[in-house]
DNA sequence: CAGAGATTGAACGCACCGTCCAACCATAGA
DNA sequence: TCTATGGTTGGACGGTGCGTTCAATCTCTG
């Protein structure tokens, strides 16, 4: 980033304070973050360009977090369906475990996006790994012939949706059920199974 | 609405003029929405209690039209499959026939979900089709039994994700290819076909 | 033609952002 | 111990865009 480097204190004491209860950006108001994080506004001036730049560390900080996460948890499985399951499980714990900032983040992609550093971030987590797992199994064989980019865009609009619609609604997520279902939606589609069973009912 | 009954040239010069290129609701600047649309500012005050309440109607006209193309499209077929891919093929449509509401709308849900009208046409023209297939769907048998809201979100976020995306960066929608791509993945999942064909590779 | 209501220009106050600066503090090196 | 460097902070300021107000038209309708 073009800003100052960030203090361990700073970002640990922004991560709790600044996406508190906001569901857009204007909630957010620089005064109420100092005073949340304990740091004075001139502070926060000093270490980010603006609201935006202060947005940008804490909403990132979160979407790196949530790559490692991804990763170590892909690499848990081997075949395609255990790694999409895992992914998406870790997706979804990340979501319910960083209600605030997943939710300014999700609610607010038109502000969050023009970020360069999150619009990156984005495809980091949820994008990239998703794709490649597509894009291998293919090969392999065991998922159809897709098109790929349509697939992880689908992939990652569910996710999201669901997630953001269990915290929004219940104000949390379960995620192993959750995550359970959705993989089995997106795993066999919302189809009875065995086309020629179904057609062959009285 | 508690405002004032909108006359019919203000919500087509609206329509028009006010969501243009804009990615945020800063973006759209009272003074030019009146430029744009010819309206003076103090006109738009006159008939709404602020830029929330304007871009609300905006938006929800746009939802009202998608409810209702929904609608239509959604009774030209009878099975399951064929009404699933009306909706989604209805709603990618509209997305693809107002681009700038449509962003607009969708990168802004945590500004727009918050008025009332607008989460309540999302749940009518995205949500509810979606919602009432499914239902049908699996007391028919054409649906493999599953948690009705879970997969009707995951829908929802399919849909929007795919059809931004394709707004996004593509600056457009090839329709037809979207939907019929997106409905097979919806309604067979990524697996490939045969589980048994596929446990019995070497 | 009078009154009601629509329409508009202009000026104002307000909230919050971002900037600036002077003062203060901590500490590393002389 | 002294001092220079750089982090830290309070306070004041200007700018932008929103929403309000009001008086001055304009346009119907009866």
């Amino acid at each position: 980033m073009s800003t100052r480097p960030v203090p361990e204190r700073l970002a640990t004491q922004l991560a709790s304070g600044a996406s508190g209860f906001a569901v857009t950006f204007d909630d957010v108001r620089m005064e109420d973050v100092a005073v949340a994080s304990g740091i004075p506004r001139a502070t926060l001036y000093y270490y980010f360009a603006g609201k935006e730049e202060l947005l940008a560390f804490v909403l990132r900080t979160m979407l790196d977090d949530l790559e490692a996460s991804v990763a170590i948890a892909q690499g848990r499985a081997r075949d395609a369906r255990g790694r999409l399951a895992a992914v998406v499980r870790a997706q979804l714990a990340h979501l319910a475990a960083n209600p605030g900032a997943s939710r300014l983040l999700l609610l607010n992609l038109g502000r969050a996006g023009r970020i360069g550093a999150i619009a990156a971030g984005i495809d980091a987590a949820f994008h990239a790994p998703v794709r490649q797992i597509l894009i291998q199994g293919i090969e392999a064989g065991d998922l159809v012939a897709l098109d790929v980019e349509v697939a992880t865009t689908a992939v990652y609009g569910s996710v999201v949706a669901v997630g953001l619609q269990a915290l929004l609604s219940r104000g949390g997520i379960d995620v192993d059920a959750t995550a359970e279902r959705l993989i089995a939606l997106l795993w066999s589609g919302i189809a009875a199974p065995g086309p020629e069973a179904r057609r062959a009912r009285p």
